[in-house]
DNA sequence: AATCAGCTCAACCGCGAAAGG
DNA sequence: ACCTTTCGCGGTTGAGCTGAT
């Protein structure tokens, strides 16, 4: 059986739009508006479209103000900490991103953004894997800890995969970032007491219907982007404290200071790494994160990430 | 010049949520 | 309360483009 279709496709145009299709579309919108039916909408129209159809050329495309390519640095960071922080909920990231569309970040993201974050994410783990082997051989490191390296991790990654649906990739995409940008539901901890715990015993939250759960995450990203463009986010901190300095440069962040502020310093620079690690860890051995979380607390004044972080793994 | 591989992005697909009867 | 229709979203596809060989 299955889900009947929109609309019989065998009857309408379907593929690329022709400038005459686009024009026949926006002036109808632009004269009726849509109506609140693009089922109909078509039809009256004069388009030989599915409904569905139209409303993606109109959102994606013909939509006034859209904006095409030209991303900037700012918005690349917007980009990064909303997906880690909400994960790849587009048209919450676009919406907080004025002219651009959910389709568009997508895109952007998936083509460029992600292989962009990725490289920088390994090349912060071979950093912190030189950094822990200088540290082991000038002298013991702590007590019974033991340094993890990527090829020691991959094995207990490939373990848990048979319960674990996504595969690495699809894993290590989210989580990199997670480890690489800390969201600001992390580094706002102070400001965002809506954040319980996650001890892994206690019973989870009943998430609010995805309605509310988008208010909710978004709560802290108020204000409007408008704001935040210009300059402070969520508490009146400024933008740049909100990201890690892979894509500012060293230099807007000195090394071994707090960065983040006074009272918003969950992730002090020196022990910056180790905490990336932890978290990508925690995505790949979910059933650990308890213990990880309550170490990590302990020892780095990190709180578990929300929903979010490991999107790709639930 | 021809071929191939990789990339981009517009468009499609199918699902869940919301709305309305 | 239930069913149907429509909307909105995120994932995926594939045509077209570009650069390398």
């Amino acid at each position: 059986m299955g889900r009947a279709p929109c609309c019989d496709k065998t009857s309408v145009k379907r593929g690329p739009w022709s400038p005459e299709e686009d024009e026949l579309l926006r002036s109808y919108v632009h004269n009726h508006g849509t109506g609140g039916n693009w089922i109909a909408l078509p039809h009256k129209a004069g388009l030989n479209r599915c409904g569905k159809s139209c409303r993606l050329r109109w959102l994606n495309y013909l939509r006034p103000d859209i904006k095409h390519g030209g991303y900037t640095e700012q918005e690349d960071r917007i980009i990064c900490s909303l997906y880690n922080s909400i994960g790849s909920r587009w048209s919450i990231i676009a919406s907080k991103l004025p002219g651009r569309t959910d389709n568009d970040v997508k895109n952007y993201w998936n083509t460029k953004l992600k292989k962009k974050a990725i490289s920088m994410h390994h090349q912060q783990q071979q950093e912190y894997y030189h950094q822990q082997q200088q540290h082991s051989s000038g002298g013991r490191g702590r007590r019974g800890a033991a340094v993890v390296t990527p090829r020691a991790a991959a094995p207990r990654s490939q373990q848990c995969a048979s319960s674990m649906q996504p595969s690495p990739a699809s894993a290590s995409d989210a989580c990199s970032f997670g480890a690489m940008y800390p969201s600001p539901s992390t580094t706002l901890q102070a400001a965002a007491p809506v954040l319980a715990r996650y001890d892994g015993t206690a019973p989870a939250p009943v998430p609010p219907p995805r309605g509310q759960q988008q208010a909710s995450a978004l709560a802290e990203f108020s204000p409007a982007p408008a704001t935040a463009i210009s300059g402070t986010w969520a508490g009146g901190l400024p933008l740049d404290d909100m990201f890690l300095p892979e894509l500012l440069g060293d230099s807007e962040f000195p090394p071994g200071g707090d960065f983040f502020g006074t009272g918003f310093a969950p992730l002090l620079l020196q022990d910056r790494a180790a905490a990336s690690l932890q978290e990508l860890s925690a995505c790949y051995f979910p059933n650990a994160q308890a213990e990880m979380w309550a170490a990590a607390d302990h020892h780095l004044h990190v709180k578990a990430p929300q929903a979010g972080l490991c999107h790709s793994l639930t």
